[in-house]
Parts: C-alpha cells; sequence; structure tokens
DNA sequence: GTTCCTGCAAAAGATTTGCAGTGAC
DNA sequence: GTCACTGCAAATCTTTTGCAGGAAC
C-alpha cells in the first residue's frame, strides 16, 4: 500500500537534517515529518493540516506553513505549483522517489510519472544553463483517461 | 528591441480567435492582447495592470483576471507557476517562440530558455502517458550567475 | 434593445506575521 | 533560565464574485 523503499528513512534523516540545522525537535515538526515520510507524492499546507486532524494530532496551519518553510530551507522538500491556486510540498528523495507530475486540467488529478530517459535530458541541458542548477520541475497537462472519454 | 517575429501577429491572431469564440471586442481586452503579443516572457496580473497603467491605459485588475482566464480557456496564454506565491501568463506560440523557464530562488530572476533535445524528449514521453497531453511546463531551480558568484 | 464587457467594491482563499504561552535543552 | 516552537488571531496578498452602468452588435 505504500511504497517500498526511503520511507521512516526520509523522516529520520530529515530530523537529523533539521538538528544538524540547530532546530529543535517539537511535536509539531515530528508530525509533519513523520506524515511526509510517508507521502509519495505532493500534498498542500491544507491537506497536510486535515491529515494530521484525522490522526489525533492538530497542528496550527500557521506552523504547517512555518514548518515547510524550514523544510523548504534546507532542501528537505519541494515546492510544487500545479495550478490549483495553492502550493504543494513534497518531500525531496534523490534517487528512487524522484519524479514528476502529470495534471488533469478538468478533474484536477494529480499523478506522479518517471521517465528516465526525460531525467537524462535534464541533466544534460542542465549542464548547459546559464544557472546553477539545484531542482526541476516539469508539469505535463492534459485530460486524463477518464475525463478524455467523456 | 521587441523580438523579430510572432508578435503583432499574435495579438491579431488572438482577437480572431476570440470573435471566432463568440466574444466582443472592448477596449480592456485588446489593450491586455497588445500587450502581450509584445511579450517574451511571462507577466503576473499585477505586472498586466502596471504596465497597462504605465502605458495610460488603465484597466481594472478584476478584469485582468477575466480576461486571462477567457484565454486561457481557448488555448491563447498558458499559466506558468513559478513559486513566488502567483500566476504568471504567457502567450502561447507554437514553434518559435515556445520555451521554458530559469528561476533564481534567490534573486526571483526569471529567465527563458529552450532546447530541442529536450522538446524532442518531452514529445516522446508525453505519448506513453496515461493522459491526453495538452501542454507541458519545466521550470529550473537554481542560482543564476550574479547570486552564485556572491 | 439585448447581451456582453468593465470597473468598483466586497468576498473568499491562501499565506504570513505578531504576540504570548509552553516546551526543549 | 533561556530561547526555540507552537497556536491563535489579525493582517496581507492574490484571485474571485456581485452588481450596476456603458459599449458592442
Amino acid at each position: 500500500m505504500t511504497a517500498p523503499t526511503g520511507e521512516s528513512t526520509w523522516a529520520a534523516e530529515a530530523e537529523r537534517a533539521l538538528s544538524d540545522a540547530g532546530y529543535r525537535r517539537g511535536g509539531a515538526r515530528r508530525a509533519i515529518l513523520e506524515l511526509l515520510g510517508e507521502q509519495s507524492c505532493a500534498l498542500s499546507a491544507v491537506e497536510i493540516e486535515h491529515a494530521l486532524t484525522s490522526r489525533r494530532r492538530e497542528v496550527s496551519r500557521a506552523t504547517v506553513y512555518r514548518v515547510m518553510d524550514e523544510l523548504e530551507e534546507i532542501a528537505l522538500v519541494q515546492r510544487v505549483e500545479i495550478g490549483q491556486g495553492m502550493v504543494r510540498y513534497e518531500p525531496v528523495r534523490h534517487g528512487p522517489g524522484h519524479h514528476h507530475h502529470l495534471v488533469c486540467d478538468r478533474c484536477g488529478l494529480l499523478q506522479p510519472f518517471t521517465d528516465d530517459e526525460l531525467e537524462r535530458t535534464i541533466r544534460r541541458v542542465s549542464e548547459r544553463l546559464p544557472l546553477r542548477v539545484s531542482e526541476h520541475e516539469i508539469v505535463i497537462h492534459g485530460a486524463c483517461e477518464t475525463c478524455a472519454d467523456s
């Protein structure tokens, strides 16, 4: 039901990175890290808040935003914007777990996808750009199978 | 000072497409089309409003949003989100003019870039996705030359 | 004359900030 | 005990909506 690798690992790794960066470990932050570690795709701040509430570990929305800022700062999560008027965040995993997004413009369905050829090309292109590249993000828009049929 | 091709063309083409789609032509809409036709990269709603104001052709912000919605609807502009907490819009040009974006995460500099190899790869990948693809968007993040040096 | 286009003002959301209390070290 | 972490409430900013007057057809 959940992806086989890189899960509990990510949360642990993130917690270590945070403490290395001088942050203390409060309960809200840990709850957020645990939740994120289990995700395989991007969540919005509101979704994070709701997911935590339904686990009976409520966290204020302001705190969600603050924690996400910290995590983004040290590159543990990446901001992903896919056109629903809000930002989504997802854990950064190098190697397996790295993926991009397909968005159905009709129903809003969000699906991850990966492609090795595309990754290689992006990496090659990155080397010739006037930018010290840290991340890339690819969003493909269209109509999902369900919507395309109807 | 402006790009050599596809300029006045785009605005004219857009106006025709709109009228074909049954829209009437009001002054505000035309002013926005003209402005967009001259752009080579993405603008936010606020930037559009300001640019028009400084040309002495003020347009209400609500109208900017409404017109951008119409234009997006008939695929004359594409929404681009690059992480400054707001949406940007850019004229869709097929063939020359199509490009992607580099964003400096430190200073916010936005630069267009193109790469044929990348386009070919994306097109190939698109064919094997479970989605009837209409558009793609690639954003590369990093530090621009100025910021990377400092 | 009818229907669409616009501007203005108010509303709705998402995100950020200020402040005070609690908890980690 | 000090300073970071968190929640709450208020503020800010972007985007959307309702409504009324004016313009296009």
